[in-house]
DNA sequence: CTTGACCCTATAGTGACTACAGGGTGCATA
DNA sequence: TATGCACCCTGTAGTCACTATAGGGTCAAG
């Protein structure tokens, strides 16, 4: 399978929209690929397997800047891979965060949510949460 | 304090930005304000009131839309709490529906990241996590 | 009368896409 | 050969919730 692939051939492959490889594409992140006669961007292997890498980094989590950076540092194969775990690790430290603000959050919303009845709006505990009530 | 507010007064009150209020403003979130002679926004303890409501709202995690429809709910006070109920559940799902993504992300990004033994890049875990290699 | 803190409008930028509008290409079928 | 249809192209604008900038006006203190 070293044939030629168009973009929906590419998006197919990797579950990306159309419209998100040409975006990859404009902000240089995806290679610029060879076109045919007709002007169809015409991809190979090579393609296919940077835009795989992006959207597994994506999937994880890692925004198109990190994803640029460890793009960059995968080319790089005799480098020591610090820098890549660096990014990693921040990222994680990222998740982390998130999931701690988020389950506050959700206790908080939760105990808002529990304290109501059911009445009428002005005897709601929720709407009084977020009223000022000072 | 039944005073005039400035659109600074206001945003110190609440911890948002000038450009925040005037962008909720725009969007019709926040009613239109009185001006004085030299066009400054004049405020009253009513618009402090709606803004703390939005404020502690989007602190809450609530989209703008969520909270325009709060806002809406919280000004027919005899009508039955259900909706905002609704609404706030249906927050809920969301925060728990994100946790637990986040959950999965962070279990899969951890395991990925103890496989790195810090070598070269070419032996590095992440990288190759990363990269197709079927 | 000047300085500086505040205010005004209008517009564009962020991230990561997504969705048109208005066309061109390529291939199978009638 | 025509025609239909799926696919491709460019360019632009929209999404969310702000944030930032440019280029000005207002107001109170010193």
């Amino acid at each position: 399978m070293l044939g030629q692939l168009t973009i929906g051939d590419l998006g197919r492959a990797t579950e990306t929209k159309v419209e998100t490889i040409r975006y990859y594409e404009r902000i240089g992140l995806l290679p610029i690929p060879a076109r045919t006669a007709g002007n169809y961007r015409s991809y190979d292997d090579w393609h296919l397997g940077r835009l795989s890498f992006i959207r597994r980094a994506r999937n994880l989590g890692f925004s198109l800047e990190q994803v640029r950076d460890l793009l960059g540092l995968a080319d790089q194969r005799d480098r020591s891979c610090e820098a890549v775990d660096a990014i990693a690790r921040g990222h994680l430290a990222d998740i982390d965060r998130k999931i701690a603000d988020l389950t506050a959050l959700r206790r908080e919303l939760s105990s808002i949510i529990g304290q109501c009845g059911c009445g009428t709006i002005a005897e709601c505990r929720i709407i009084e949460a977020l009223a000022p009530h000072p």
